[in-house]
RNA sequence: GGCGACGUAGCCAAGCGGUCUAAGGCGGGGGUCUGCAAAACCCCUAUUCGGCGGUUCGAAUCCGCCCGUCGCCUCCA
């Protein structure tokens, strides 16, 4: 198969020998309510996930919790709630709310605040090997030291320098120097370490968490684009600076951006649906069917039409799956052509437009089949196969609410009126039931229905 | 200013040198089935791929210019 890599900018064969991938994903900063972005990134991955193993391969997933920066002081400070219970929190949302999109929980989720020893470890060793130095307390990466720096978002120190929007703190021997470690300010949250008190920078603790967990060189390191530089770029220095091992990462992954009218949608500008509020409209399998009609390295625009289409999108492939009648006819629906090309648009980089598409076709042939009498049982298995790929499923949720027999006496009696042609009062049963969600549907084998 | 993307039907979105008079979904129109619906099926809805040139036997796909949009350049998934 083939994975396009931000590093090499080309789409490249990817195999892993020993049969297990090493995949880290940088996770969020937990200072306030995830938005849908956020849960784009999380879905994306988690394909990227399951499709490996679909291969047979071995996925570690690793995925991380900033939880000490800028942004979560601030955040803290102006609800007057502690640091580590505003993390505490927040993640603790983020994982319903995954489980809720059915996101495939990684094998850890490391936290900063839980890796300082590392972290004060690489750093020791960076200043060891003159790759970084300290001055009165905060440490920076001495990026002049860095042959390659800036080998994976394409860009020297003197455009940077030159484009740098920042004033330059002159304390730094380079403007692009950047901080591995800060010094405790009046009120911030610290930890003790050979430099002071203080905290980690941005960037060491993705670096810290990788090596711990995933070893000095992993397969896969995924996250958004707006990461690629500084943070995965810092990254690279810092790792590569410790471990003497290059690549710190076979494969460089970034989705495109979720967009929310013109902008992309980011916390500090405001443009912001959180994911809760995404799921109280639209059903999780819609929201996902939505972040992988397009392709991932794309951008995408959030609006509710788009979203709302793929509700009815998704239907479309739930109607397939549903209880078809015994095969009449010799003929039986062969799955295999779409499965083939399901499996070649995602070998291709993922191409999860192309995948859904081969899905939609077989839907289509799996309906024709139903009203051919042929055999559909093994194809309606391999759409639902398909779609779990995707981690979504088809068959409808267990009726919770009770209303069941009620819902039943109802239909029984509607067919009863049917039966003796008093149509005005059975449509009215119809029309109010499905006022109340209830979906009725008269077929020749007698009248389905269904809650929802 | 630097780096990187993108512009395909009403909307979303694949395709990236011939099989493209361009996949798939949503929406819309017509039909079949049905007591009527719903679901499903069938047909139609881009002879054309931002514009203008060029390369080529052949371009949505490659090159150049122009127009427009977006991301990044230490807040960011």
């Amino acid at each position: 198969m083939k994975i396009h890599n931000t590093l090499s900018g080309k789409t490249e064969d990817f195999e892993a020998l020993d049969g297990k991938v090493n995949m880290y994903v940088c996770g969020i900063t937990p200072y306030s309510a995830s938005h849908i972005g956020h849960a784009m990134m999380s879905v994306i991955f988690d394909v990227v996930r399951r499709y490996l193993e679909f291969k047979g391969y071995d996925v570690r997933h690793i995925q991380n919790f900033t939880d000490i920066d800028d942004k979560m002081i601030l955040a803290a400070n102006s609800t007057g709630i502690d640091v580590a219970d505003l993390a505490e929190s927040n993640i603790t949302d983020y994982l319903a709310e995954m489980d809720a999109l059915n996101v495939a929980r990684a094998h850890e989720y490391p936290r900063a605040t839980a890796e300082i020893g590392k972290i004060t470890e690489i750093i020791a060793k960076l200043i060891e090997k003159g790759y970084a130095y300290p001055v009165a307390g905060d440490v920076y990466f001495r990026v002049n030291q860095d042959e390659d720096y800036g080998k994976l978002s394409n860009r020297d120190l003197d455009g940077l320098i030159a484009g740098a929007r920042v004033e330059v703190d002159e304390r730094k021997e380079n403007a692009m120097d950047f901080a591995l470690w800060k010094s405790q300010k009046p009120g911030e949250p610290a930890w003790d370490s050979p430099w002071g008190m203080g905290r980690p920078g941005w960037h060491i603790e993705c670096s810290a968490m990788a090596i711990k967990y995933l070893g000095s060189s992993i397969d896969i390191h995924g996250g958004g684009r707006d990461l690629i530089f500084p943070h995965h770029e810092n990254e690279i220095a810092q790792s590569e600076s410790f471990t003497d091992e290059v690549p710190f990462s076979r494969f460089w992954m970034h989705n495109g951006m979720l967009r929310l009218g013109e902008d992309k949608m980011s916390k500090s500008i405001g443009n912001i649906v959180t994911v809760g509020e995404a799921l109280s409209s639209y059903s999780p399998d819609a929201l996902r069917l939505f972040f992988l009609s397009s392709h991932y390295r794309a951008p995408l625009l959030y609006t509710e039409a788009n979203v709302a289409g793929q509700e009815r999108a998704l239907e479309r492939l739930k109607n397939a799956v549903r209880l078809a009648s015994a095969a009449s006819v010799g003929s039986t629906i062969d799955a295999s052509p779409a499965k083939a090309q399901f499996v070649e648009a995602m070998d291709d980089d993922f191409n999860t437009p192309r995948a859904l598409a081969a899905m939609f076709d077989l839907a289509r042939e799996i309906n024709r089949g139903k009203d051919e009498g042929a055999d559909v049982l093994g194809a309606q298995d391999t759409l639902r196969e398909l779609s779990g790929v995707l981690g979504i499923s088809l068959d409808e949720t267990a009726e919770t609410s009770g209303a069941g027999p009620f819902v039943q006496m109802l239909v029984n009696v509607r067919t009863e009126l049917r039966a003796a042609r008093q149509f005005d009062i059975a449509d009215s049963i119809r029309d109010r039931l499905s006022e109340l969600g209830v979906t009725i549907e008269d077929t020749p084998e007698g009248t389905e229905w269904r809650i929802g």
